[in-house]
RNA sequence: GUGGGUAUAGUUCAGUUGGUUAGAAUGCCAGAUUGUGGCUCUGGAGGUCGUGGGUUCAACUCCCACUACCCACCCCA
């Protein structure tokens, strides 16, 4: 077997890539519109900032990094998501001197994760992401979902479901372990094994446990909802009333608590149905206390990852059409080898005149070249051969009607020609 | 890391109880049309049958191992 692509990656074929530059276009549109301005970080960073960023209990950094020494003996890890990067150019920059927020976008963002590829999951994806610096209020929060949201209804994919829940803040957050460690220690011995490890370690996850045994345990549980200081149950209030501002609709999901340890306040996922099992497209919250841990002053940041593939795929799962890329304007036929000669300078003077144009470049018939053409989708087609280059002319079929007209011979009235109608 | 499924032409797939030259559709190239696409017809090229071992007179077919892909768990975008 020849060489294959690593495990869990994909090509881009020139087929398709015209579906991730439109939806790269529609991202650029709107975030140009909030005032959100592209970021580009590396694709590696030191791997402390991941353990700091992404927290070292969590499954990302436990298990699946791509973390190398490098020549210089660094630790090295490939990004496993897009927020530690952008907050550590945020504080490496000082940005947070500017004045605030800082609006931030980032696109075509590789992220890579160490795990076991299927439906909608790769060990190579993309990302888009937004993260909005410098902003308490909760109209920051909800002005990320209205970008994603956007963006998903642009493109045009349906039947998506926002999920948002607040996991408090380090105020209120220690009273709810309490509670929520409790009402767990009553049923402890029937939690999972894992679970059992989370109860010291991480009990908010235990919400998250798919297995039954657990969810059934989690169904009589406190609610962090109720448990929230005042300041995060009135930002929570804040959230919904700017969503509902807009009329967007909203599941209220307690058990919601995410994969990463930066997050406060408000966490929130947009999910599908339509990618198998892997439902979240994007994920996001807020994260106040992020920019601190990584070194910069105290400035709370509220954000999101969007998985590009996955938006693809939901995409194509649905039927969705996306709009084709340019068609060929014009295909120069060439016969014998000084008509070649001068086809290849028109389709140059025609290209520097703006125009899709291409010719032969293989040798193949007069009958090969048209059926070429048509694939190319060419709106018309030239033809050179001897007769014409004798009389100063080209033959030129409108590939659409059939029609066929002769004209002087120059990249001019070609041009013309092909422009004129369209 | 755990479990299930699959692996035959560029692509999507057939292939009988193990039997001699492994097929179809589609795509590609060419011809029918001595200089004209789409539709039609005809022809051609294209395969170490995932890899390695085993059973057998004989393996695409049966057995074992490995690898890859797909799906699910876990986790996440």
């Amino acid at each position: 077997m020849a060489l294959q692509a690593p495990k869990g990656t994909r090509d881009v074929l020139p087929e398709e890539s015209y579906k991730w530059h439109y939806v790269e276009k529609l991202v650029r549109e709107i975030c140009e519109r909030y005032g959100l301005k592209e970021g580009r970080t590396p694709m590696f960073e030191h791997t402390e900032l991941f353990l700091r960023g992404v927290g070292d209990t969590t499954d990302i950094v436990q298990k699946e990094m791509y973390t190398f020494q490098d020549k210089g003996d660094r630790s090295i890890t490939l990004k496993p998501e897009g927020t530690a990067g952008i907050v550590r150019m945020f504080v490496e920059n000082k940005l947070y001197n500017e004045p605030q927020p800082t609006k931030m976008y980032y696109l075509y963002c590789p992220v890579f994760r160490y795990e076991r590829p299927q439906a909608g999951r790769l060990r190579e994806h993309h990302q888009f992401g937004v993260e909005i610096f410098g902003a308490t209020r909760a109209s920051a929060d909800a002005e990320v979902i209205f970008v994603a949201l956007e963006l998903f209804r642009r493109v045009g994919v349906k039947d998506l479901v926002l999920h948002i829940n607040s996991i408090g803040c380090p105020e209120c957050r220690p009273t709810y372990h309490e509670a929520l460690k409790s009402y767990l220690r009553q049923r402890h011995d029937e939690l999972c094994e894992t679970c059992k490890d989370r109860f010291e370690k991480n009990p908010l996850r235990i919400l998250d446990c798919k297995e039954d045994a657990c969810k059934a345990i989690v169904k009589g549980a406190p609610i962090i909802l109720d448990y929230l200081c005042p300041s995060c149950a009135s930002h929570m209030e804040e959230l919904k009333l700017c969503l509902e501002a807009m009329n967007v609709e909203y599941d209220i999901d307690p058990l919601i608590v995410r994969g990463l340890d930066y997050y406060t306040k408000t966490v929130f996922e947009i999910i599908t149905t339509h990618i198998g099992s892997q439902g979240t497209v994007c994920g996001g919250g807020r994260y106040d206390g992020l920019v601190q841990e990584i070194g910069g002053p105290s400035v709370p940041g509220v954000g999101f990852g969007l998985g590009m593939e996955r938006l693809l795929l939901v995409a194509q799962n649905q039927g969705v059409e996306l709009p084709q890329p340019r068609k060929c304007d014009i295909y120069i036929a060439c016969i014998g080898d000084e008509a070649w000669r001068k086809a290849f300078a028109l389709t140059m003077r025609l290209r520097e005149a703006g125009l899709y144009a291409d010719c032969d470049h293989v040798g193949r018939s007069v009958k090969a070249q048209f059926k070429y053409a048509d694939k190319l989708g060419a709106r018309y087609v030239a033809v050179l051969g001897e007769d014409e280059l004798r009389d100063g002319v080209a033959k030129l079929k409108n590939m659409a009607t059939g029609e066929e007209a002769t004209l002087q011979l120059s990249a001019e009235a070609i041009s013309a020609a092909v422009s004129s109608e369209n």
